[in-house]
This record gives structure tokens, sequence and C-alpha cells, in this order.
DNA sequence: CATCAGTCTCTATCACTGATAGAGGACTCT
DNA sequence: AGAGTCCTCTATCAGTGATAGAGACTGATG
């Protein structure tokens, strides 16, 4: 079997599914393909264009193709359903948005840009507004993303960690979070419910408002 | 002069501004300290702690003290100041987003949490929708600075890079950058907007509405 | 058939990274 | 003087991304 760029970008993909971003090293990688490291300079000009490539495939998964808005939906719930598209994406391998971070120029992250900016204008919002919102909502989804997938401190590190006076210290953060994940809530509904923040304000509450 | 973590930390930030996070390396940091680099490991258990001391260090800057909020201002004028504040934290320093964003566990991110959160709060919003504002307006925050700091690719990653057929695929987002960035806008300018989307909601527009 | 050029993979090696083992100096308290 | 603690050192490890340059294998051309 030939090697070429696709496959080690589908290899390496699944050598990030096993070890994490961290584990994805030209030997492992060169290993997995049968070969040794130096080929891979052949088909690849460093290990960032490599990366950049992990992106993309991480987001063709869940990308295909432009897929054009479902006409029925309020642009609204539709927006929050791409962001929701592009969580999962990221959530899909380890340290994906981390990956997405990483990687400089890319255009699969370009199109959906263009897809929800134009889906946006089509439905009647300026220009202008559009940019915004779609801006806020995607950066808005790394950062939501990146934190969830941080890799948390082993046992060691919290050897000296004292929860109850953290409790302490930060007492409207614990409640916070303690009121949030009451009934069957999930990291998934705080996710929709922050973006509902950005997209419908925060006027409009889901739950049950003061 | 006495080797501490204070020290240690100080001189990591100095080379950090200097080379940028890929250049703290630990044996550099210990020739600024005129020191050898295993001695580091007296002090510090490794890397990752460094960053995370970095990280903090860099917070530090920028929130000093509890600060509580000006009494005058509006909760949302207040929020936008302290988003604000952080992104330029976060400018302040090469790749500090990408640090904040590495550091597991920050404390002083939480304070900050805990300042957000408490002062909403004390301003009469609900404490679900505290949370959600905070955590929505400081990830989001996180991720727009970490977007912004990405290393440009060198002329060499963009050898091939045609920008016609860019503006072509995704005209509507070209068309977006150039329309905002027309009088005297900057990307200060950008971020406060997209935060007023988030803290105002879609509907009150800083700009000339449609 | 012989030769050549292009394509791809190899071995060998570089400069560097974070990290550990363990020797030893220096300093303080008894 | 001796013991013990604190701190720094030398030496070394395994692993990283990357390059140089030799060679094999292919297909086309004379």
């Amino acid at each position: 079997m030939a090697l070429d760029k696709q496959r080690i970008v589908t290899e390496a993909v699944a050598l990030l599914d096993a070890e994490g971003l961290d584990g994805v090293t030209t030997r492992k990688l060169a290993a997995r393909l049968g070969v040794q490291s130096p080929t891979l300079y052949w088909h690849i000009p460093n290990k960032a264009a490599l990366v950049t490539a992990i992106a993309e495939a991480i987001l063709e998964q869940q990308f295909p193709e432009p897929a054009s808005a479902a006409p029925e939906e309020c642009w609204q719930d539709w927006l929050i359903g791409l962001a929701g598209r592009l969580r999962r994406a990221l959530l899909a391998h380890p340290d994906g948005a981390r990956i997405i971070a990483a990687s400089q120029l890319s255009l699969k992250m370009a199109a959906i840009s263009e897809l929800a900016m134009s889906t946006l204008v089509g439905r009647g919002i300026p220009l202008r507004q559009a940019r915004l919102i779609v801006l806020t909502v995607l950066r808005f989804t790394v950062g939501y993303v990146l934190e969830e997938q941080v890799g948390r401190p082993d046992a060691d590190a919290l050897d000296g960690f004292d929860m109850a006076a953290y409790a302490a210290a930060y007492p409207t953060v614990t409640a916070g979070v303690a009121e949030y994940f009451q009934p069957g809530r999930t990291v998934d509904d705080l996710f929709r419910d922050c973006l509902e923040q950005i997209i419908h304000g925060p006027a409009a509450q889901s739950g049950p408002t003061s």
C-alpha cells in the first residue's frame, strides 16, 4: 500500500485517539505505518503541517459538505445546532480543541464561518451583526471545549489541594456549580445554555427565571 | 542572591517575553538565573507546574487585588471592563492565552470568576444566570485571544496560498472583514463589540443597526 | 537492452528537550 | 566536632523534530 499524505493523516488521527496529542510523534506514527520516521518528511514539510492536516480531518468528519441550512428553523436554532456540531467534532478526539487552536489557517474553519455568515445574511441579518455573532459563537465554542478537554491534574498534583478551603474562598462559584448540576443536567446542557446566552441574549432564559 | 520559586517565575516571564512559550526551556531559564538546569527541579516539580506558575504571575499583574466593583457602573459595563482587563493580561505576553489554557487549576482564574459572579449576584442577577454569563464571557475571552495570538504562518508556508481564490471561496467572510475595518476600527473595538453581543444581547447594537 | 531521471525509503546523525540519580558543598544547630 | 538539612552540581537518560545523503525501485527514452 502506497504511503501518501491521506494515509498518514488517517493514521495520525488513529494515533491521536489512542494516545492524545502528545503521543503523536513522528516515530510512533511512522511505526504504525510500517516505515521509518524520516520518510514522513517526504510527504509532509514539518509537524505543524501535520497537525493542521489533522485539524482539517477532524472538522471534515463532522462537516463533510457545505450542508446548507434546513429552511425550517429560525437562524438562532440553526446556529446553535452548528456550534453544537463544531463542539462535537472537537470532543470526538482527545485534545481536539487544542489541535484546532494550534492549527494555523484552517480552510475548513473558514468554510464553516462562511456557511454561518452567509446563512445569517440570507435571513436578513446585517453583515456587520452576522460577523459579530458568528465570530463570537465560534471563538466561544473553541474556548469552551478547550477548557472542557484540559487534562485534569493527576492525584499527585492535587496532594496539597484543600477542597474545603477552595469552596470557602470561592463560595459563589461553588454555589453556582452546585446549583446548576442538580437534576439531570449535563455539560451539554451547560454548553447550550451558554450559547443561548450569546444568541438570544441574557434576557431570554431557558430555565426557570427569577 | 538566593534562588527561590519567586525568582524563577519572574525570570521565566522575562524569558517568555523574549522568546515566546516555545523558548521557555529549563536550560535557557537556568542559564539566565546563573545556574544549571537540574537545580530548577529542586524548586519546581516539573515544567507543567512552571507554566501554571507563569499563568498565575501573568494574571497577577493585571489583577493584583480582589478589586471590588466600582459602584457607579451598571454590571454590564463593569463586566465588559473586567473581560477587557483579562484580555489585556493575556495580550501583555507572547502566547499568553496558550499559557492560561495550558495551565491546570488556576487559582487566580477562579478568583476572577468568583469576583465576577459575586458582583453580578450582588446586583440582583439570579445565581444561575450569573454563572452562565460569567462562564460564557471568560471562555469566550480566552478563545478570542488565543486566536488573536496564533503564530501567523511564515512566508514559506504561504507559498502556494492563493489570496484571490480565498476571497472568492469565502465571499461573505471577506466582505465582513472588509466592512468592519473601514474607518478607524481596531481589533479592540471588535473584541468589545463581540462582548456586547454576549452581554447586551444581539438586539442592542453599538454601530448603525439596520 | 542500457541508461537516465524521478520518486520514494532508508541509515546515520544532529541539536535539543524534560527529567532523574547521586555526589558533594555549605550552612546551621547541637 | 559531628550530624543533618538545604541546595547545587556533574553525568546521563530516553525521546523529540529534523536534515544529509546513500540507495532502491520505477518507468520512459535512447
